[in-house]
DNA sequence: GATTTTACGTA
DNA sequence: CGTACGTAAAATCT
């Protein structure tokens, strides 16, 4: 049956579906089923009832198999066959006799038939004039067939949908108010950028850049003081400088008085046009004492927003402005894209600040922009290769990799690809006939996928003695060793990380590849224990310190429970694991063997429920029957019932409104699925956003006050590392500062928690000897006579 | 050629 | 054992 036209006929807002669904056509109405629901569900979020909008489809009939190419006689779903034109012309009426204000398209086939595009990727969004109705407006989206399979689609569809809300008022496309200068002269720049610094009623710009590849030149900048203006100023044509000599001297001149002229400049990700202007051009675009007053950024404001969501410049104007996709077409005009970029830039950033007022997070955003000049400088400074060391390295992997290849192309009586799990599967489990290892399921419906990852492998050893099973273990391992120790230096012989601010859903610093300084491995927050002996302080003859949260988490975790013995337990530092044996066996922690098998089961089971484990993992953790593990942990549970009770209250919360906000005000909404996974998720985001916000707190302190006097070198999650000379004075006085200003007292479910802090010292990252201040003196942990033994710190004790 | 999967390192 | 990240090579898709 044919699905009618729906909802009233005068209505504002017009709603094209792609083609119905089964339910749908058994009924004869359009979205009646559950993706109407959804629909429906997804509207109202934006403050529409699906009942004030007239829906149709494109398609009028639902095609045998329920694939709208059915009606096209191409692959690209392009060339409608002449049923389909039959349905166009039903929907111009349909369009014609509504004359809706805006039109939602969902999925392509409604885009394509109202627009004659199926590019929902770089239309999603954006503002369209359809073609099927010349003059009405459309605002395209996904189906909710599409979100139901891609759950974080959800969130653009409900910012199209509050667009659409802002479009139902009136008819026709916006007036186009833009002014663009593409390709501004000197003299125009020059002009313009008086106009920035001198006019009064304007407080604030935005600015972006366009680099070259390899070496980060500028070829072109972007600026815009309001979101119907923007200028281009070209600097390079290729690798062509586009000024004479003299005026681009001119020309950067003024660019300096510009940029460090004292106002507020709106970035897209700051970090890296600052960090490349301050590199390239010695101008420093912003006040180190006025971080906050000179900088803004839209990448750190979506990211306090919307952690969870992408972050684009494209994507942040498609659910922030009433502008076209221009990110797609613009890429051979390169004044208009960046002129465009600097306006929308200006634009997202207006929608933004009163986002994050509305949500009361402004001071989670502040906190993020005073990072800023930290990362940077973290970023630019780097970490120095010892080539002696690097070298041995070298060798030590290359002859282990080696040894490996061969006896293990020996035993195969064929090379091995070692890296290639397919041809793993085939050698481990048909060749050798080896028992099948597969994947943990995340759900017992998903198929089973076979696995040659570590912990199969090692499994696989505890059941045959097989030599092959260690080998390409080795072999991986030296493998990927060898990509990390080789990895190419700066001139300086360093290795740098770009500390991303805004990429996690918790707060957390990431650490990726530094496309400004191109050298070292990319991320070094994952560089193992091994390989950080190689790296050492980028000034000769110097001690590296380390200060790291002890238990961070764990601590965290005691305070937000309100589990007063945990608390205490961390406060005197003593075996936490031997207290959660004489609980759950009803004897004295300090009669519990530190090496027994009565504190190995508390200490597994104090990891289980932590990370909410089940019982199937502890059977296998202790190697012990599964009614015993049901039997122990329950146990445990009955005897700390409060980490239970509070992931059950995170649960209710999730339930009440999908929000945790942590100690510090971050807030984070969680938009997927109510499942398992999701509440893990939960669990795990409050203790981890604390310790990251604390981290980052502490480091911005110690850089903002003792940025000129202490060198910083690292930042791993809850640690930092410093570098100074090795003398006791300077190695005391070090310690001092980062002790007082990773002291913090942070108000936390009714009490007061301090993370305590563990610190150790050494000539490079990865061989560090523990220390500590004892009244007034540094001293640092030593093993004599096979016992170790606090002594004052001396340079050639370490 | 672009995108996804697999494996593996850190907190 | 959990989640949070990033990278390399292989596998797969278009």
């Amino acid at each position: 049956m044919p699905i009618q036209l729906q909802g009233p006929k005068d209505a504002k807002i017009m709603i094209v579906g792609s083609l119905p669904g089964k339910i749908d056509e058994q009924v004869g109405k359009a979205y009646a089923g559950q993706p109407g629901q959804l629909l429906e569900q997804l509207l109202s979020q934006a403050g529409i009832s699906r009942y004030e909008c007239a829906i149709t489809f494109a398609c009028k009939d639902r095609p045998p198999g329920g694939s709208a190419s059915f009606f096209f006689t191409n692959k690209q779903l392009t060339h409608p066959k002449p049923i389909m034109l039959e349905y166009l012309t039903q929907l111009k009426k349909e369009i014609e006799e509504v004359k809706p204000n805006v039109i939602l398209t969902l999925g392509h086939t409604a885009l394509w038939a109202v627009c004659n595009t199926r590019d929902l990727k770089n239309f999603r969004g954006s503002l369209m004039e359809s073609t099927l109705v010349p003059g009405t407006k459309v605002i395209p989206t996904f189906s909710p067939n599409a979100i139901n399979t891609k759950w974080e689609w959800c969130f653009p569809a409900v910012m199209d949908m509050r667009k659409l809300r802002n479009h139902q008022s009136y008819a026709g496309m916006p007036d186009d108010n833009r002014i663009i200068i593409e390709n501004a002269s000197l003299q125009e720049f020059e002009a313009y950028a008086l106009e920035l610094m001198t006019n009064p009623n304007i407080t604030q710009f935005a600015c972006d850049i366009e680099t070259t590849p390899p070496n980060s030149h500028i070829s072109r900048i972007g600026f815009s003081h309001n979101k119907n203006f923007g200028l281009s100023i070209p600097i390079l044509n290729g690798y062509q400088p586009v000024m004479p000599a003299t005026q681009e001297t001119h020309f950067w001149q003024i660019l300096s008085r510009l940029l460090t002229c004292g106002k507020k400049i709106i970035w897209q990700n700051g970090t890296y046009d600052i960090l490349v202007i301050w590199k390239n051009n010695g101008i420093l675009a912003f006040n180190p004492k006025k971080v906050k007053e000179t900088i803004a950024d839209t990448l750190v404001a979506a990211h306090v927003c919307w952690p969870e969501s992408e972050k684009s410049l494209g994507f942040l104007a498609s659910i922030c402005l009433d502008v076209q996709a221009w990110k797609h077409d613009s890429k051979d005009y390169h004044g208009l894209y960046n002129a465009q970029d600097a306006m929308n830039t200006y634009g997202i950033f207006e929608v933004l600040e009163k986002e994050m007022e509305t949500l009361a997070i402004t001071h989670t955003y502040d906190m993020e922009i005073a990072q800023y000049p930290v990362a940077m400088m973290l970023q630019m400074r780097g970490i120095k290769v010892n080539e002696e060391t690097r070298t041995r390295l070298i060798q030590e992997q290359e002859e282990r990799l080696a040894a490996a290849e061969e006896a293990l192309s020996k035993l195969c009586g064929k090379p091995i690809n070692f890296n290639s799990p397919k041809q793993l599967i085939q050698l481990l489990y048909v060749d050798l006939g080896l028992p099948a290892q597969y994947k943990r399921r995340k759900n017992a419906s998903d198929p089973r996928k076979m696995t040659t990852d570590e912990d199969a492998l090692n499994h696989l050893s505890t059941i045959v003695d097989n030599p092959v099973l260690k080998l390409i273990l080795e072999c991986r391992k030296s493998y990927k060793l060898l990509g990390v120790i080789k990895a190419e230096t700066s001139p300086e012989g360093t290795h740098h990380t770009s500390y991303n601010i805004c990429k996690t859903e918790t707060g957390r610093w990431s650490s990726s590849e530094s496309i400004i300084f191109p050298y070292g491995s990319g991320n070094l927050q994952n560089i193992t224990y091994y390989i950080r002996q190689m790296y050492e302080s980028p000034i000769p003859n110097r001690v590296i310190i380390q200060a790291d949260y002890i238990q961070a988490e764990a601590v965290d975790v005691a305070f937000r429970t309100n589990d007063q013995k945990l608390k205490g337990i961390f406060d005197r530092q003593e075996d936490l694991h031997a207290h959660t044996a004489g609980d759950m066996f009803g004897k004295p922690w300090t009669e519990i063997d530190p090496d027994g098998d009565e504190r190995r089961i508390g200490k597994t089971l104090r990891h289980a429920t932590n990370y909410s484990a089940g019982p199937a993992v502890v059977q296998v953790k202790l190697g012990c029957t599964l009614a015993h593990a049901k039997k122990l942990l329950n146990l445990y549970i009955s005897v700390n019932p409060k980490l239970v009770h509070w992931q059950n209250e995170i649960v209710k919360k999730l339930h009440t409104d999908r929000t945790l906000i942590n100690a510090f005000g971050r807030r984070r909404k969680f938009t997927g699925r109510l499942n398992d996974q999701l509440y893990r998720s939960a669990y795990a985001f409050l203790p981890q956003s604390d310790i990251g916000d604390l981290m980052n707190l502490s480091l911005t302190d110690i850089y903002e006050n003792y940025g000129e006097e202490l060198d910083l070198l690292l930042q791993l999650h809850d640690a930092m590392y410093i570098d100074t000379d090795p003398d006791p004075a300077s190695v005391l006085k070090t310690m001092q500062t980062m002790s007082n200003c990773m002291y913090r007292e942070v108000p936390l479910n009714g009490d007061t928690m301090v993370v305590k802090v563990d610190y150790s010292i050494g000539r490079n990252w990865g061989k560090q000897t523990k220390a500590r201040i004892n009244q007034g003196i540094v001293e640092i942990q030593i093993k004599k006579d096979g016992k170790k033994t606090w002594v004052p710190y001396k340079e050639d004790l370490i």
